[in-house]
RNA sequence: GCGGGUGUGGCGGAAUGGUAGACGCCGGGGACUUAAAAUCCCCUGAUCUUUGAUCGUGCGGGUUCGAGUCCCGCCGCCCGCACCA
C-alpha cells in the first residue's frame, strides 16, 4: 500500500490529528479488549508497577498526572517487553477532608467520597492510563476495611497490638489525636492548630519490635533513593551505649503520680533494664550515654524538668517555678535553636562510679524525658550542649579524649571536641581508642553490676487510635467482666453506621444512639463497642497486597501475593519517605511474622518524583499590605512580563513554586486535555525535566508538546509500506535510538528518552522516502506507544499493524547497526580543540596521528613547535603536546 | 547546628576524565500566504581585530596531555531532621 487512508474522524479540517475523537476510541478499545487486565496465571515473568494511590479529594491535579504518567510508561513498556504487568489503581478513601466536607456542606462523608472517586476515575480514564480497573477498590469499602479489621485482630492475637493509657497529641481544631509524625513544630499537620497534651486510652502497634529489622532491611533496598533510606534510618534512630545508675547523696520519696508526666507514647518503650533501687523512693539515678568512654570527664548530672527527681523536688516553689519555665519553652525550631541552656542546681549530688567524687545534680531544660532515661551525665569537654552549660555555670571542663595525647591539657577553643582520639585523664582508660574505651567501660559496669550496655531507639510505637468517624472501626468490644474482647471474625466487618451527624465537633460514633451498644461476644453481657477508628496510614499499609489478590473470604491469597510482590517500581512523592513507607514496611514484616505472607520488603524499587511547579502572579494589596494572587487563566503572559486580563495593568511574576490553591498557580489537567489531548499532556510530563526534579509548567511548553504530536502525525501519515531503498545512516540512527530509549526508560530517564525520539524524528523527516525511512517510522510508533498511546494506536491501525500496539512487542535491535562505521575525531593541541575530522571506525593510532598532522588548522596552532608527545584515543581524539 | 541534594546559555536541561551546551522552550531572520494561522528553512553562550581567536559549567586552589566530571578549601540555593545524651 503506497498511500494510507486517514479515518476522517481523527483528522480535523486541516489534516491534523484530533485527540478529541481518537483518545476516546482507543480508551474504549483497551477496555473492550481487557488489554491491561493482569492475568496472575500467565506464564510470563511478572512485573508489578504501582503508584501511590490517591486520596479522593475531588479532582486530579498535575502532580497526579505526572506521577501516574511515569508509572504508565513503565507499565506499557514492560508489557511490550513481554512481562505480565500488574498496574492497579484504587483510593485511599478514609480521612479528615470527607468529615470537613460533611461539616461544611452537610453532605455525608461516604457520598462525598464516592462522588469524588467517580469524578477522579473518569479523569484518569481520559488520560488513557494502562490500569487494571478490575482490581479497583476504595479503603472505605466495608469489604476492604473488614479484612483490615481481621488483620488487626490477628496482629492483636500475635501480641503486636496493645492498648494503654497515654498522653497524646490532641488537635483541638480537628478534635483528634495525632501521631508524633503528624505534629510539626508543635502544630497539627492539617489544621495548623497548637497541639495540646491529653490523656486517653489508645491503641498501639508494636513497630518497635521490628526496629532492628526495619533498620537492617534498609541495607537491602539498593533501588531506593539514598535520601529516603537515610531519612528512615534517622527516624528509627538506633543508638548504642551504656545505661548506668549514679548513687544519689540522699534518698528522695517518690510522689504520687510522679514519672507520668512524660507526655508521649514514648512510655510504650520497655522500661530501662536497671530501674531505680528501692521501691517508693529514689536513691539511684539511671542515665544513658553513648559515650561511656568519656565518663571520667563527667562534671555534672542533669535531669529533665519532668523527671521523677525534679517532680519530687517540686514542693520547693523555686523548683516548681523553674520546671514551669522549662515547659513554657517553645517547641518551634527557631526557639529551640536559640534557647539558652538553663539549669537549676539542686542540693543533691551523684557519686561518680569510678572516682567516687560527688557531681552536682541539675534540673536542665535541654534534657528530654522521652529519650533514654531522662537524665544525662554532663561531659562538657566532648558534648557541645554540656560545654555551653558548663561554661554558663562555671563547671570544670576536662579533656578526656585528645587527638594528640601530648597536648591533653591544652585549653579548649570555645567549643566541645567531639572528634576521635586517644583517652587521657581517665585512670584505667588512658591510652585506649574511643571504641576500646567504650567497650572497656561497658564491660566493667556489667562486671561490677552498676550498669549495662543498652540500645536506645528514637522510633516509638505507632499510636493508631483516632477519635473520628470516617475511618476503619477498631474491631473490639469493651466488657466490664471480660475486658477488651476482639470482635469475632464471623461478625466482621464492623460497619460504620450511616446515620450520623456532623453538626457538632467530636466523634459521631461516640454519640451515636445505638451503634456502640453491643453484647459481649464472650459472656453476652451488655458491653460497649470501641468507637475509635484506625489511622488512615493503616489503610495504606497493606493495599498493595490487596491489589495482588482479592479473595472474598480473606484479605489476600498468599500465593498470589508471592507471585506479584515485591512491587518492581513504586512511584510517589517524597513526602511519604518516612510515614507511609515505614508503616508499609512494618505491616509487611508483621504479616510475614504471623505467617500470612512470605515477602519481607514490599517495594523493591522506590522512585520519588518531583513536583509540578508554576510561576506565581501577584499584586500587593495597598490597603492591607499583603500580596493578592492571580491564576494563570487571569493573566496574559508574554516574554516581557505579565498583565492582568481584566485591567491590562502589570502583575508581578513571582517564583516558580509547587502548584497550590493558596497561590492560585494551579493548572487543571482537564482543561489542558480538552484543549491539547491526553498525549500532549503525557508528553509534557515526561519532557525536559529529569523525573526526580521539579517540572515547571508553562503554556509554551504544552504548546510545544502539542505541536510535536502533530509533527509526528504528519511524519507517520507519510508512511509508505512499499517504499524501497536503503539509508544506512538512518538505519543506524533508528537502531541506536531503540536501544537508547529502552535503556533510558529502564533507568526512568524519561526526559532523555524524549530527546532521543526528537532526534530520530528529525532524522526521519529529513530523509527521503525509503524502506529505511518506513522502518524508522515503524520503530518510532513503537517507541512513542508507552508515552503517546492514543496517537500510536491510531497510526498503528492506519499502517496496517496487527491488533493493538499496546500488545505489540518492543522492536528488536540489530547489534550490527549500533556502531557507526565513521566517527568524528577531535584534534587537539595542548588539550584545546583545533579541528575535527572524520575517520573510519576503529582506525589505528598511527593512521589517526597521520590524519591529524595533515590538518591545516592543527598545524597552524602547533606553529612549527617540536612535538613532544601525541596522545591518541581511538575513535575519539588526537592530542598533540608540544 | 547535623544530614542529604544541587549549582552548566534568556529558560528546562544533555554530556563512560576526551569536540561543553544534545534535545526542547523562548527570541531573531527568511520562505509560503491577499493576510493570518499552521508549516518549512536559517541564526541564536559572551567578547574580539570574525575563513579565525580568546573567555566560558557558583568561587579559589590542585591532579592530568586533557576536568562540568577527580581531589582540597569555600559560597549560594533547596529538602529533611533538630537540644536524641
Amino acid at each position: 500500500m503506497t498511500d494510507i487512508r486517514i479515518d476522517p474522524s481523527v483528522v480535523d479540517g486541516r489534516g491534523r490529528f484530533d485527540p478529541s475523537t481518537a483518545d476516546g476510541r482507543w480508551q474504549r478499545a483497551w477496555a473492550a479488549a481487557e488489554t491491561f487486565t493482569a492475568d496472575s496465571d500467565s506464564t510470563k515473568p511478572k512485573s508489578y508497577i504501582l503508584e501511590m494511590f490517591p486520596y479522593p479529594s475531588g479532582r486530579i491535579h498535575m502532580g497526579h498526572v505526572r506521577n501516574y504518567t511515569m508509572g504508565d510508561v513503565l507499565a506499557r513498556y514492560q508489557k511490550m517487553r513481554g512481562y505480565e504487568v500488574l498496574h492497579p489503581m484504587g483510593w485511599d478513601a478514609f480521612g479528615m477532608p470527607a468529615e470537613n466536607a460533611a461539616m461544611e456542606k452537610g453532605v455525608h462523608p461516604g457520598g462525598w467520597t464516592r462522588q469524588n472517586i467517580a469524578q477522579m476515575k473518569s479523569q484518569l480514564q481520559r488520560i488513557g492510563f494502562a490500569l487494571d480497573w478490575t482490581r479497583e477498590f476504595a479503603t472505605c469499602d466495608p469489604e476492604y476495611y473488614g479484612h483490615e479489621q481481621a488483620l488487626f485482630v490477628d496482629l492483636y492475637e500475635a501480641g503486636l497490638v496493645y492498648r494503654k493509657e497515654s498522653t497524646v497529641n490532641w488537635d483541638p481544631v480537628d478534635m483528634t489525636v495525632l501521631a508524633n509524625e503528624q505534629v510539626i513544630d508543635g502544630k497539627g499537620w492539617r489544621s495548623g492548630a497548637e497541639v495540646e497534651k491529653r490523656k486517653l486510652n489508645q491503641w498501639f502497634l508494636k513497630i518497635t519490635d521490628f526496629a532492628e529489622d526495619l533498620l537492617a532491611g534498609l541495607g537491602s533496598l539498593e533501588d531506593w533513593p539514598e535520601k529516603v533510606r537515610l531519612m528512615q534510618e534517622n527516624w528509627i534512630g538506633k543508638s548504642q551505649g551504656l545505661e548506668f545508675s549514679f548513687e544519689l547523696s540522699e534518698s528522695l520519696p517518690l510522689r504520687e503520680g510522679v514519672g507520668d508526666g512524660c507526655a508521649t507514647p514514648a512510655d510504650a518503650v520497655p522500661p530501662p533494664p536497671t530501674p531505680p533501687h528501692g521501691e517508693g523512693s529514689l536513691q539511684r539515678l539511671p542515665v544513658y550515654t553513648t559515650r561511656p568512654d568519656t565518663i571520667f570527664g563527667a562534671s555534672f548530672v542533669a535531669v529533665a524538668a519532668d523527671h521523677p527527681i525534679a517532680q519530687s523536688l517540686a514542693h520547693d516553689p523555686e523548683v516548681a517555678a523553674f520546671i514551669e519555665a522549662c515547659k513554657r519553652g517553645g517547641t518551634k525550631a527557631a526557639e529551640v535553636e536559640t534557647a539558652e541552656k538553663l539549669g537549676y542546681l539542686t542540693s543533691l549530688t551523684a557519686k561518680h562510679p569510678f572516682t567516687g567524687e560527688p557531681l552536682p545534680l541539675f534540673i536542665a531544660n535541654f534534657v528530654l524525658m522521652e529519650y533514654g532515661t531522662g537524665a544525662v551525665m554532663g561531659v562538657p569537654g566532648h558534648d557541645q550542649r554540656d560545654f555551653e552549660f558548663a561554661t554558663k555555670y562555671g563547671l570544670p571542663i576536662t579533656r578526656v579524649v585528645a587527638a594528640d595525647p601530648a597536648r591533653a591539657d591544652d585549653p579548649f577553643a570555645g567549643e566541645a571536641e567531639a572528634g576521635d582520639g586517644v583517652i587521657v585523664n581517665s585512670g584505667f582508660l588512658n591510652g585506649m581508642s574511643v571504641d576500646d574505651a567504650i567497650q572497656a567501660v561497658i564491660s566493667r559496669a556489667e562486671a561490677d553490676g552498676w550498669g549495662e550496655g543498652r540500645t536506645v531507639w528514637r522510633l516509638r510505637d505507632w499510636g493508631v487510635s483516632r477519635q473520628r468517624y470516617w475511618g476503619t472501626p477498631i474491631p473490639f468490644i469493651h466488657c466490664e467482666t471480660c475486658g477488651v474482647v476482639p470482635v469475632p471474625k464471623a461478625q466482621l466487618p464492623v460497619v460504620l453506621p450511616e446515620d450520623v451527624s456532623f453538626d457538632i465537633p467530636g466523634n459521631p460514633l461516640e454519640r451515636h444512639p445505638t451503634w456502640k451498644h453491643v453484647d459481649c461476644p464472650k459472656c453476652g453481657a451488655r458491653a460497649r463497642r470501641e468507637t475509635d477508628t484506625l489511622d488512615t496510614f493503616v489503610d495504606s499499609s497493606w493495599y498493595f497486597l490487596r491489589f495482588a489478590s482479592q479473595p472474598a473470604d480473606r484479605p489476600f491469597d498468599p500465593e498470589e501475593v508471592a507471585k506479584w510482590l515485591p512491587v518492581q517500581h513504586y512511584i510517589g512523592g517524597v513526602e511519604h519517605a518516612i510515614l507511609h513507607l515505614l508503616y508499609a514496611r512494618f505491616w509487611t514484616r508483621a504479616l510475614a511474622h504471623i505467617g500470612k505472607i512470605t515477602v519481607q520488603e514490599p517495594f523493591a524499587a522506590l522512585f520519588t518524583q518531583g513536583m509540578v511547579t508554576h510561576e506565581t502572579y501577584s499584586r500587593v494589596d495597598e490597603a492591607r499590605g499583603v500580596p493578592v494572587f492571580f491564576g494563570p487563566e487571569e493573566v496574559d503572559r508574554t516574554s516581557e512580563g505579565a498583565t492582568l486580563l481584566t485591567d491590562s495593568a502589570p502583575v508581578d511574576v513571582g517564583r516558580v513554586i509547587k502548584m497550590s490553591k493558596s497561590k492560585k498557580n494551579v493548572v487543571d489537567p482537564d482543561a489542558i486535555i480538552a484543549r491539547h489531548g491526553a498525549d500532549a499532556v503525557r508528553w509534557f510530563m515526561l519532557s525536559d525535566s529529569p523525573p526526580e526534579r521539579d517540572l515547571p509548567w508553562s503554556d509554551a511548553g504544552i504548546e510545544g508538546c502539542s505541536r510535536f504530536v502533530q509533527r509526528l502525525w504528519r511524519l507517520f501519515s507519510a508512511y509508505d509500506a512499499g517504499a524501497v531503498g536503503e539509508d544506512k545512516s538512518l538505519d543506524r540512527k533508528t537502531h541506536q535510538t531503540i536501544a537508547a530509549v529502552a535503556a533510558d526508560i529502564e533507568a526512568l530517564g524519561f526526559n532523555k528518552a524524549v530527546a532521543r525520539i526528537y532526534e530520530l524524528t528529525g532524522a526521519a523527516e529529513k530523509s527521503a522516502p525509503s524502506a529505511s525511512r518506513s522502518a524508522a517510522i515503524r520503530a518510532l510508533v513503537h517507541m512513542v506507544a508507552p508515552m503517546m498511546p492514543h496517537l500510536a494506536e491510531e497510526v498503528w491501525a492506519k499502517i496496517g499493524g496487527e491488533g493493538l500496539i499496546a500488545d505489540a512487542p518492543w522492536p528488536a535491535v540489530d547489534p550490527a547497526l549500533l556502531v557507526d562505521d565513521e566517527v568524528t575525531i577531535a584534534l587537539q593541541h595542548m588539550g584545546k580543540l583545533r579541528d575535527t575530522i572524520t575517520a573510519p571506525k576503529g582506525a589505528s593510532k598511527d593512521a589517526l596521528e597521520a590524519l591529524a598532522l595533515a590538518s591545516a588548522n592543527l598545524q597552524r596552532s602547533i606553529d612549527g613547535a617540536a612535538v613532544r608527545k601525541v596522545i591518541v584515543v581511538p575513535d575519539r581524539l588526537v592530542n598533540i603536546v608540544t
